[in-house]
DNA sequence: CTTGCTACTCTTTTT
DNA sequence: GAGTAGCAAG
């Protein structure tokens, strides 16, 4: 037999060899579905006529794309990814638009905006449509064109029940308009184009069926109606359709998932062969009972039974501690003991939460340790606003037409060009049909910034000339330079110094994908997700939200804030569907982990300075006792058990105007965390770690040190 | 037009 | 507690 099926467990053989013809694999966590997609893959493409076959394959994320095609060229040589194209179904979409661009109307140029250009671009929608923002939050009018597209509905038809939708309608027929205008599609654009390109153009589909002889689809329960459209289009006819999904890691509702896929599926493909996977390579026993006990308690859903041969392993801490931050201080102290008796190395373990916010006590209790750790999203790099300003800069260069990145930098350095002048200028061009640098080039612009904006598109105008010869990196440092950029982000402060540092930063990434064309270089930034650029070769614990968590899995996990409010979260409170989503986001979080789960949650939280008592998560009472380390009974037991670990207290005296883990900020040496305080005489003496110099013993009195 | 101040809302989760 | 919008002064 083919060595590529070797080490298959008779279902998952039985998954990747499938006749063709639609095949829906449910998969609980740790089945190894990952592998059965690349093998799958694998399969097909050495099993079928070269000529004739290719395959698409659609990953959740573009580092589970990238992985894909290591193993494949690692498997079957580099040659077979030319008859291949995988990716998410937003850089699927983008290629196929890209590629299409006459047919779907589009200049081929568009660039894709990310959330905050959605979000400005919003805000302009909302001042040229007269409405209040404070009634009217542009985020939420956001939230439900995007819903629309997300479900395929057009302006024109979008349900009016309320004023609130005509507002919304109004908003959606403005917005897509701007867009247009700008070039610029937003990611729900990016699929929905795709689905009408397809509707309408019998060519195009004809075309992107024949391309796509097999279609794969990972993580299936998370496709939302337009995804769903997508897939259906292209695979109705040959229904070579593999899908492989787990309704019960579904976690993107919210965002226009709908795990009634799975049933849809199964009305439009009736011949679907459903193949379950249902044992778990990946945990102990133990962790997997937890999970099956917190999962059971989802109505409406098939009963999956989880086995291992991995063994009971050890049992689940669970623990009250005293606040946030005695929280993260016991995470740290742990891993630091995990680590030491060898039970795991540091980048085998993750600390999961609910919300990005809560990465802050715990990174603060890292910092003050002095122990490593990496962060995915959160301050995402691509979100930094050096990072934003320097990309809008290659925007407007690849596309002049993008207003949006043009507001970002027209005045970044000041140029005298404000509020007013830009209001005016887009007015113009818009009025015109000419992009701004054009209507700048006519003189359409007069009054006191006319110069300036003379000086302005004189030079914008020199980077286009020139990024049609130079390469990209050449490009990128004479815009930085000759833009007044870098002088102005190298202003000599600490910060200054640090976002001058993120810039280089990016141009690695340039100078690392070698050759690179300026078109190509943006597309692909615009994607990232967070988890793309996760370094799994550095030793040392990750942090990462529950949703991030997805797809990954570490000898060790902890997850904290554990109590009412925040898993499940305050938001989802009044409704049992979304109650249920946060029930499957803690089974998600429980099952990444191999060996050793950690569930914490603090006796107090502090909220907006305010400081409020918790109660422990509803989801934790359905654990059963057995699974569980010592007895964790009451409140009072747990509470007693969290000040013995402090072995010393911290409680500060009255008279210290600092504290352990105080943000300050000091003259010389930037912004810190105070790691110690002690009394001398009237005067303090601090330890300060900043983490431009490191470790510094201060005085309060004396050092000009400042409370952040 | 820019800068610096005060007052205000806001915390889910993300391609 | 923090980022930002809005306002007043330079």
């Amino acid at each position: 037999m083919d060595e590529l099926l070797q080490k298959l467990n008779p279902q998952q053989l039985q998954a990747v060899t499938a006749e063709d013809g639609p095949v829906l694999v449910l998969a609980g966590p740790g089945s190894g579905k990952t592998r059965v997609l690349v093998h799958r893959v694998a399969w097909l493409l050495r099993t079928r006529p070269p000529h004739l076959q290719a395959v698409m394959a659609v990953t959740f994320t573009n580092k589970a794309a990238r992985e894909m095609r290591d193993r494949l060229s690692h498997l079957l040589g580099h040659s077979a990814l030319d008859r291949l194209a995988v990716g998410t179904f937003h850089s699927l979409c983008a290629r196929l638009l890209r590629r299409e661009a006459d047919s779907a109307g589009l200049d081929r140029n568009f660039v894709i905006f990310d959330s905050d250009d959605q979000l400005a671009l919003m805000k302009s929608v909302l001042k040229s449509l007269n409405l209040d923002e404070k009634k009217f939050r542009p985020a939420a009018i956001h939230a439900a064109i995007s819903r629309a597209k997300n479900e395929l509905i057009a302006p024109a038809a979008y349900p009016l029940q309320s004023y609130f939708d005509e507002i919304v309608q109004r908003a959606y027929v403005q917005y897509n308009a701007l867009l247009r205008a700008n070039n610029a599609l937003d990611f729900d654009d990016l699929i929905m184009e795709s689905v009408l390109l397809l509707q309408r153009d019998e060519h195009v589909l004809r075309r992107s069926r024949e391309r796509y002889a097999h279609i794969l689809v990972d993580e299936f329960q998370d496709t939302n109606v337009a995804q769903y459209a997508l897939v259906k289009l292209l695979a109705m006819e040959h229904r070579r359709l593999f899908c492989v999904g787990d309704p019960d890691q579904s976690i993107y509702a919210w965002r226009g998932a709908d795990y009634r896929n799975v049933y849809r599926l199964r009305q439009d493909f009736p011949d679907l062969r459903v193949i379950p996977l249902e044992q778990n390579y990946r945990s102990t026993q133990t962790i997997l009972d937890a999970a099956m006990a917190v999962i059971r308690k989802n109505a409406q859903r098939q009963h999956i039974q989880l086995f291992t041969d991995r063994g009971r392993g050890p049992r689940i801490v669970v623990r009250e501690l005293f606040d946030e931050r005695e929280e993260a201080e016991y995470v740290v102290e742990t891993i630091r003991e995990i680590a030491r008796r060898g039970a795991a190395q540091r980048g085998e373990i993750a600390v999961m939460y609910r919300t990005n916010a809560q990465s802050r006590a715990l990174e603060e209790a890292f910092i003050r340790a002095g122990e490593p750790y990496r962060l995915v999203g959160a301050t995402r790099f691509y979100a930094r606003r050096e990072i934003k300003d320097t990309l809008a800069y290659l925007r407007i260069v690849h596309n002049p037409a993008d207003t949006v990145s043009l507001q970002r930098v027209i005045n970044v350095p000041p140029r005298g060009i404000g509020e007013k002048t830009f209001a005016q200028l887009e007015l113009v061009a818009r009025a015109r049909g000419l992009t701004p640098l054009q209507a700048i080039q006519q003189g359409a612009v007069d009054g006191r910034a006319a110069k300036a904006l003379q000086a302005f598109a004189e030079r914008w105008q020199s980077w286009i000339a020139l990024s049609a010869q130079a390469s990209l990196l050449q490009l990128f440092d004479h815009i930085l330079n000759t833009s007044g950029y870098a002088d102005y982000l190298r202003d000599g402060t600490q910060e200054g110094e640090e976002r001058w540092e993120n810039v280089q930063e990016l141009r690695n990434v340039i100078a690392e994908a070698g050759g690179l064309s300026l078109a190509d270089f943006l597309a692909e930034v615009s994607l990232v997700s967070d988890v793309d650029d996760f370094d799994e070769r550095v030793d040392a614990p990750v942090l990462l939200t529950l949703h991030a968590a997805k797809g990954l899995e570490f000898r060790v996990v902890f997850i904290v804030g554990l109590s009412e409010g925040t898993l499940p979260h305050s938001r989802t409170l009044d409704d049992p569907e979304q109650i249920a989503e946060e029930r499957r986001l803690l089974y998600v979080g429980i099952t990444r982990a191999q060996e050793r789960l950690y569930l914490l949650y603090p006796f107090r939280r502090s909220f907006w300075s305010e400081d409020d008592v918790t109660e422990p998560s509803r989801f934790l009472r359905d654990l059963p006792p057995e699974l569980l380390e010592g007895n964790v009974g009451g409140r009072a037991g747990a509470k007693r058990k969290a000040s013995q670990w402090q072995s010393e207290p911290v409680k500060p005296k009255a008279s210290l105007r600092f504290r352990p883990g105080d943000r300050v900020s000091h003259p010389h040496f930037g912004s810190g965390v105070v790691l110690s305080s002690a009394p001398i005489g009237d005067d303090e003496e601090l330890e300060v770690f900043f983490p431009s110099v490191g470790g510094k013993r201060l005085s309060a009195n004396f050092s000009g040190l400042k409370q952040l």
